[in-house]
DNA sequence: ATGATATGTTGAAAATATTCCACGAATACG
DNA sequence: CGTATTCGTGGAATATTTTCAACATATCAT
């Protein structure tokens, strides 16, 4: 769970009764600094869109109050992110070994190409999969279902995929996460060929047949 | 988005103007005496777990007042609930299939601009994330060991990463993947940024709060 | 009925958050 | 060097919140 810092900078943590619970801090003002800068905003520019003063959003960046829910939301609202996604925030898990971009087992069908991450490791709890759609490459009329899970990136280029009857068009920086076992397709409508980098969960493609146990 | 309630008695969770999102407004007081209730507590008996006083929570759940994060964590850690899970029920927690790049959920320190996947997403299997590495960046000197596996394929720039004492410099195109367990370090030991998408299981970050374990 | 206990509400005081306005630092430009 | 601009900060005034201390209602036992 979170604390959320109330104290001045200069004061010490044992000023205030912060009682029982010794989880991690929660650091609301480096969170949000964190946010407002990763989207090339002033204070004052994020404020002016939030429609809250400069003052507000520096006071909280410093930990020097704890914000209303309401004047949260304001601010949370101009970047746009949610309140639950603000504090879903935490420690990430770091990411890390090696396979050589020509190492990656091909997959393709012919028209594709595309690359397995550490095909041959056994027992492998996820795929990862550096994919390439050709303009007009389609995984098919006949929609696919499986089990699991899986996500993805994309990298470049534009692609349409369909869930479960929901179609979205995605682009450079746009992502994905959905249950395999929802009827899903993947189509590339435009003119260039598009990039995703995927994971999915349990791993569908297995290139020594070495299926894993899964529930 | 959500709507916090600042009006008195006469409004009433109802949209009044929509945003981009389809999102119905977030009735704070409600969802709060949802869970009070849910958990068979009165309005004084929460209070006092809470460290705050029952006008408080009387207050809060009639939408008289919008709390400040630091009282609305103190009544929530009584519960407890997580704050993002208290405002999940904002974010389409159901299977949302898609995320706008600036939809990913932010993570990182301040030098690092990270976007998870689906971060809200219950029962997530896998973590997927869009990550930056700025010139210079170091997961750090002391090794990172952790449950699961990970994996990834690096998009742009070059990255020099240790896994069990091995080292390896990856540049566009090339992946990873390894036993979380086994130490670990990431550095970015070019000029400039190197960026790449990373998948790990089970996710070590969740959008933890009152949620069942999972097996 | 009467008192004892528990509930949720609320006025007024106290505490805290937010705004208004100005300051100093940094940058750019003549 | 001066001046304009933008940045983040913070004092003092204002607005909102939280607390304190009732109050009204309801239930239960005497």
């Amino acid at each position: 769970m979170l604390k959320i810092f109330h104290e001045y900078d200069d004061e010490r943590p044992e000023d205030r009764d912060m009682d029982q619970d010794t989880e991690a801090a929660f650091d609301v003002g480096a969170r949000l600094k964190q946010l407002r800068l990763a989207r090339g905003l002033s204070q004052r520019e994020l404020a002016k869109r939030a429609g809250v003063t400069n003052s507000t959003v520096s006071l909280v960046e410093q930990n020097h109050v704890s914000p209303s829910v309401s004047s949260l939301k304001k601010i949370l609202d101009a970047l746009p992110v949610s309140i639950s996604a603000f504090f879903a925030g935490d420690e990430p898990t770091q990411p890390k070994p090696f396979y050589r971009a020509d190492e990656l087992t091909e997959i393709g069908d012919g028209t594709l190409s595309w690359g397995l991450v550490a095909a041959r490791r056994p027992d492998r709890q996820m795929s990862i999969i550096h994919e390439r759609y050709p303009p007009g490459a389609d995984s098919g009329e006949e929609m696919l279902e499986h089990d699991g899970e899986e996500g993805g990136v994309v990298i470049s280029g534009r692609i349409e995929i369909t869930v479960d009857g929901e179609v979205g068009v995605l682009g450079a920086g746009d992502a994905y996460y959905f249950d395999s076992r929802l009827p899903h397709r993947f189509r590339n409508v435009g003119g260039e060929e598009c990039v995703i980098v995927s994971a999915s969960t349990p791993p569908t493609f297995s290139d020594a047949g070495q299926e894993r146990h899964h529930a």
